[in-house]
DNA sequence: GCGGCCTTGATAACAGTGTTATATCACCGT
DNA sequence: ACGGTGATATAACACTGTTATCAAGGCCGC
C-alpha cells in the first residue's frame, strides 16, 4: 500500500488532470506518427490513454483542441531539432545545415510535418496565435542568416532571406513527400541554391 | 415529345454513364472550390448530381476514384493555365511568368491546390500512374527554362533547374496559404530568386 | 420478336466518426 | 458534515463511407 503522496499547493486533483493532458497528448502523438492523421479518433485516443471520449472534451474542448495540441508539439520538436543542430565553423555552412536538419526533420516525421503545413484533419485549421507561435521556430534560421550575412560583410533583408530559405527548404521536401518530385542529390541542390540566395539577396558593405 | 436520340457507335446506356460521369466530376469540383475538401460527401455529391449514392459507386468506385477525378483536373486546370500564359519578349521573363501563373493558380483555387499537392482527404493519396500525370504538367516549366538557357547561352541542367523553381514556386505559396509565412512583394522575391537559380546552376557556353 | 442474364440504380442497413445530453460520482469549500 | 460544483462514463444523435438487398431496365442470343 503506498503511502498517499504528499500535499502540494495543487490539489490532486490538478496534478491528476495535468499528467491526463500529458498523457493524452504522448498517445494521440504516438498515433499519428504510426498511422497517420486518419487514425486520429477522439474514441481511439480516449481508449490508449485509458480514458473516455469525454476525458479528451474536458481536456481539450473537443478533437480540434487535441490536434492544436498535436500541432503545438509538432513545431516545438522541430525547434528542438534545429536548436540541436551542431555549431559549423562557417556561418554559411551553419544556414545549410539548418536546412538540411528541417528537411530531415520534416521526412522522418511526415505524418507530423502534414498536420504542421497542411491540413490532413478536416474540422482543424491552426488559430493565428498558434501559427504566430510556430513562426517563432524558424528565428533560428533567422539568426543564422544574420550571422552568415555579419561573416561575409553583406547587407540586407535577413527577413526577406530566411523566408526565401524557409519556402525553398519546404517546397523541396513537401514535394517529395507527396511523391510529386524527388532529387537524389536534395542536399546538393539545397547547398547551392542556399548560396545562391545569400548572393543574390545581399550586397558588399559599403 | 423529343424526337430519339439518333443511333451511334456507342449504347445510349453509355453516353448516358459518360455525361452522368461528367456531371458528378463538375458538381464535385464546384463543391471542393467552394466549400473545401471537408464539405465533399459522397451522399451530398450525388444528391446534387441528381443520382444516389450507388451512381458514385458505379462510376467510380468509392469516393477514392471519384476524388482522383478531381484530383486530375485540378492538375488539368494548372495545366491550361500555364499554357495560356501569353509569351513574353524575354526566355527567362518567360519562366518568371511562369511562376507567377502558378503562384496565382493556386492561391485563387486553394482547396483545389490543396488536394493536388497536399492530403486534405483521409482516405485519398494519389496513385503514382496519376502522379506521373501531374508531374507531366510541369513540362512547360521545363521547356521554358530550356528556352531560357539557350538564349543565354548556358548550360546545365534544366530539369534540375526546373524542379528548383517549381520547389521554390510551391513552397513560397504553400507557406503563404497556410498562413505561415506572407510577403507584400512576393513576385519580386520569386523573380529575383529566378534568375538567382538560373544564374547559380549554369555555366556559360563553352 | 422475345426471353434470360446481368449490369445499373435506389433504399436501407452497418460500422465508424465527432459531438452532446444525461446521470453518476468524487472532491472542495463552507 | 454537507451542499454544490465540476469531472467522468454511458448512451444517444447526426453524420460519414461502404455494402447488402432488391427491383427495374437494357443487351445479347435465339
Amino acid at each position: 500500500m503506498p503511502p498517499p503522496a504528499a500535499p502540494t499547493a495543487r490539489s490532486n486533483r490538478a496534478r491528476e488532470n495535468e499528467s491526463l493532458r500529458e498523457r493524452i497528448v504522448e498517445v494521440a502523438a504516438r498515433l499519428l506518427v504510426e498511422a497517420g492523421p486518419h487514425a486520429l479518433s477522439v474514441r481511439r485516443v480516449a481508449q490508449d490513454a485509458g480514458t473516455s471520449t469525454q476525458g479528451i472534451y474536458t481536456e481539450f474542448g473537443g478533437k480540434a483542441g487535441l490536434v492544436e495540441a498535436l500541432y503545438r508539439e509538432g513545431w516545438r520538436r522541430l525547434r528542438t531539432a534545429l536548436e540541436r543542430v551542431p555549431a559549423a565553423d562557417d556561418a554559411v555552412e551553419q544556414v545549410v545545415r539548418l536546412g538540411e536538419a528541417y528537411r530531415r526533420c520534416a521526412r522522418e516525421n511526415p505524418h507530423f510535418y502534414a498536420l504542421m503545413v497542411g491540413e490532413p484533419i478536416p474540422g482543424f485549421a491552426p488559430s493565428e496565435a498558434v501559427r504566430r507561435n510556430a513562426r517563432a521556430s524558424m528565428r533560428i534560421l533567422l539568426e543564422a542568416v544574420r550571422a552568415a550575412m555579419d561573416e561575409r560583410g553583406r547587407h540586407g533583408d535577413p527577413e526577406r532571406i530566411a523566408h526565401l530559405l524557409w519556402a525553398s527548404g519546404h517546397g523541396l521536401v513537401d514535394l517529395g513527400l507527396h511523391g510529386l518530385a524527388r532529387a537524389e542529390d536534395e542536399d546538393d541542390r539545397a547547398r547551392t541554391l542556399t548560396h545562391a540566395i545569400l548572393e543574390a539577396f545581399t550586397e558588399v558593405d559599403p
